[in-house]
DNA sequence: ATTGACAGCCAAAACGTTTTGGACTATAAT
DNA sequence: ATTATAGTCCAAAACGTTTTGGCTGTCAAT
């Protein structure tokens, strides 16, 4: 079916040795058999298998991305995003992508391990790290190539790339206290994850410097969804003195939360205030435009994958820890 | 490094053909050292090396699946729905997913081929459709198993799944009419894309049938993002006679088009109406929330992977070509 | 005439599996 | 005592590459 160099040496009439040096610039081959072998390769519509170069070369150029996938319905604008950022690297210096779908929990590592002891990947891209976070541990000591979208708790000695969440929504924070707010709520993601602590670190230290306090219940868990969003804010919107102002732990809860104040006939940026964290495109053109803190998703997805593919290949690495400044976008749900 | 079956056999003292039988139930190996293979294995961490298993056996469990990425930032919810779909039925039948990011064009067909000939996936999960599809044509000729998302022009003998869009923008466009509006503008998607063409076609039949026209100031076509949307509702506006409803070739420039309306301060659903389609999330929790016609992309994934596995493995497929019924989701953003 | 250097070529091993086509032993049937 | 049968086992080939460690012939220098 498909042609293989045996193919070419018989045509050509070299043997396999010669035709693979040939089509790899060895220099112990004459220019007119180099020539012909390429000519014949052309014609015939050769293609190596990689299969078979990669059995014999004992690397895969393919990077792992396991997406963590919640339930059925997952839209989040935040992973096609990055998803084309570590695509954009990874063609560029001509690795694949293998994405596997799987949720965190018991079966995680194993589809890890699979993975590397199988041959398929030569590294990892994490996402979504945890604070006490398995896969680190485990890749760690496993020795396999990995770079990280985000931190942990405890040591902090592998590659990562991570944006200081706790100085963005320390400067978030600020902002809603300088323009007079004092009941401020948070709606924050599952607090296992690490980003969800540091960003909560962030709104904590800005409201403890001016002396305002949280109460318990406007402190409320979502799942990042808009869903979970919407339906946090109604909860807070339902308290008997309500916030004057709702920061969620990313833009997708923020959005619904929006949905939530309007649901209720509020005006957001006038009744109440609302931000975010993320600055994902849909931010821009909400209703009204939400302020927030803005992260280089695309940028992230292509840093991590340069990183990875320097550390596969035994490359120096400049910085192997990047901490990026976050950039606070103030648009209008917080008020003109 | 890592262990292989040829360790297994040093350490029980067997051949490694008696080991990689014990290994896959063949009953030609006693039960003792079945027994004995399978915990020597365990004991060692044995993972076969999928390479060597593919390249023997000439298939890859492998799944290719191309996005089309448009420039750096893309940020499509679309895609990360789907491609959990496509996930979560290749997990289920034990493949893996290949992705590559590459834009329509020039290299585009080299990118399938390579991955073809190169033996790195046993088909393909298409996306995004074009009228005259290149890629269609490559994939067939070439016999390499694949599904679509979405149809072309010209002959349909190839496996689809596709949401019948003239069907769903008809039924909006008339949804429109008997609420009276008769100055109905379009924002359509490149016209080059299938659905695009289809979905244009439902407005026009619609329109037709009633009898109303629409000025050529009233289609405009936008590149499927927010941003785009919102710039050709920004036209739109302008117009010495505006139009009084708005539809959009999918819910990202509808949610665009809102934005642009809301900034001249007018009000969605009120004053101007507004109708994507594809049902994403966010539409529901936009303000106000979004009429549009519903796309299920997770359990479209689904199918067509199943599909594709199917056709892979030579199993009979129960229908190769499936035509889903739009349904109309109904809102506020068209009035209550 | 020998030696050395060099250009051009190739057989065979290796990567880690699966499968083919037996071989061997013990027991049962003739 | 021979022949079948069944139960275990395995050497070798195959998948398509790359790499190792040669070999052969020519030419120039000794």
């Amino acid at each position: 079916m498909a042609v293989t160099i045996k193919d070419i040496a018989k045509k050509t009439g070299k043997s396999i040795t010669t035709v693979s040096r040939a089509l790899h610039g060895y220099n112990d081959v004459s220019p007119e058999t180099r020539e012909m072998v390429e000519r014949v390769a052309k014609e015939m519509g050769y293609t190596p298998n990689l299969l078979a170069q990669r059995l014999q070369k004992q690397r895969t150029d393919t990077i792992g991305f396991i997406l963590p996938t919640f339930g059925p319905r997952f839209s989040d604008p935040f992973f096609s995003e990055f998803l084309a950022g570590i695509g954009s690297s990874a063609t560029k210096y001509g690795y694949d992508i293998l994405v596997s779908t799987q949720p965190p929990g018991e079966k995680e590592l194993e589809v890890y391990r699979k993975k590397v002891t199988g041959r398929q990947v030569d590294g990892f891209v994490l996402v979504r790290t945890r604070c006490q976070d398995p896969r680190i541990n485990f890749l760690r000591e496993s020795g396999v190539p990995f770079v990280a979208f985000g931190r942990t708790e405890g040591e902090l000695d592998y590659p990562f790339v991570d944006e200081d969440g706790a100085d963005g929504m320390f400067q978030l924070t600020k902002h809603l206290l300088e323009r007079g707010h004092r009941r401020i709520a948070y709606i924050t993601p599952p607090m296992a994850l690490m980003f969800a602590r540091d960003r909560w670190q962030g709104v904590k230290r800005a409201l403890d410097e001016a002396g305002v306090s949280l109460p318990d219940a406007y402190l409320v868990t979502g799942e990042l969804t808009q869903r979970s969003g919407r339906e946090a804010a109604r909860r807070l919107l339902s308290l008997p003195t309500p916030p004057t102002a709702i920061i969620a732990g990313n833009d997708l809860m923020a959005l619904g939360a929006m949905s939530a104040i309007q649901e209720r006939g509020l005006v957001v940026g006038e009744d109440i205030a609302v931000a975010g964290f993320d600055d994902i495109p849909m931010s821009e053109a909400s209703h009204p435009p939400l302020t927030t803190v803005h992260q280089p998703i695309y940028e992230i997805g292509q840093m991590l994958t340069e990183m990875l593919i320097k550390i596969i290949r035994n490359q120096p690495l400049e910085s192997q820890q990047i901490l990026l400044r976050p950039q606070l976008i103030i648009r209008q749900s917080c008020g003109e």
